[in-house]
DNA sequence: GTTCTAGAAC
DNA sequence: GTTCTAGAAC
């Protein structure tokens, strides 16, 4: 099946495609299974046309003139960066992200926080996502739930969700340590509010649990994923439900109290 | 993951 | 007419 995809790109060469399918399972942290084989030659299609698909480093999204086409950049981001499923793993290493680290962990601010405080603790291990989770892994994942407790520690007035999103976009295994204000410009979309206040949002005490009892984390299906996303808009301190995204953030408002 | 925008929803 | 969101991005 791979062999037959590959013909579409006579360009390249086996050593290519073999170099860029190890690099395309690594950002996605994938664990190739029957479900997902389709889907996954697809994501293979576009990450081997490298060129074709958006490359970031500062500048995530890509930059489009009016008429849909490019706009040039004087730098060559492909040179200095790779696809964005990568972005972490370069901001664990620049030091205006970083805000702590040990020998195992480090603790950086979320890029695009969606809340007043957003940390993310990531493994210095390479470990892409849920999916690579083994109980050898334990020990790495009650160190980062305590490393997350001792950050959210540090602001004693408010209160803090500790977790990992079900289906991350980023490689990188990656805990989120989000105050529950919810309160900033970043939080644009359902799926950002879903993301963090759905059973999308596993609690990093459940994955711990999850991890002991079963010795891996029980992987979202394409349906429930989507199911969750587009969950109603539920305010997830009260019984409000909201019209739309503009309607919940002038209501989240409503909410905030004077914190440290 | 973000950006951008067509066209749906209001 | 304006607001809002879903989906493409080659």
């Amino acid at each position: 099946m791979i062999h037959s995809e590959v013909r579409l790109h006579e360009q390249a060469t086996w050593e290519k495609v073999l170099a860029s399918y190890e690099a395309f399972k690594d950002a996605i942290g994938s664990t190739v299974d029957e479900d997902g084989l389709f889907d996954e030659i697809t994501e293979l299609k576009n990450f081997l046309a490298r060129d074709k698909i958006p490359w970031c480093n500062e500048d995530m999204g890509t930059k489009r003139s009016h008429d849909g086409s490019k706009v040039s950049d004087p730098e060559t981001p492909e040179k200095k960066s790779g696809h964005w499923a990568f972005g972490l793993l370069t901001s664990m290493k620049d030091s205006k992200s970083l805000v702590e680290e040990d020998t195992k962990i480090v603790v950086i601010k979320d890029k695009y926080p969606k809340a007043e405080l957003h940390y993310l603790v990531l493994p210095k291990d390479d470990i892409s996502s849920l999916k690579q989770l083994r109980k050898c892994h334990l020990e790495l994942l009650k160190h980062m739930d305590q490393v997350a407790k001792r950050i959210a520690s540090k602001h004693s007035k408010r209160k803090f969700r500790l977790g990992y999103h079900a289906v991350a976009s980023m490689s990188r295994l990656h805990l989120h340590v989000i105050s529950d204000d919810f309160n900033s410009s970043c939080l644009k979309t359902k799926k950002h509010w879903n993301s963090f206040t759905t059973e999308f949002f596993i609690p990093s005490k459940k994955v711990i649990a999850d991890l002991q009892e079963f010795g891996k984390i029980a992987p979202l299906s394409k349906d429930e994923s989507k199911k969750l996303m587009d969950s109603p808009i539920c305010c997830h301190k009260c019984s409000f439900l909201a019209a739309n995204m503009p309607k919940l953030k002038i209501h989240l408002v409503t909410h905030l109290k004077e914190v440290d």
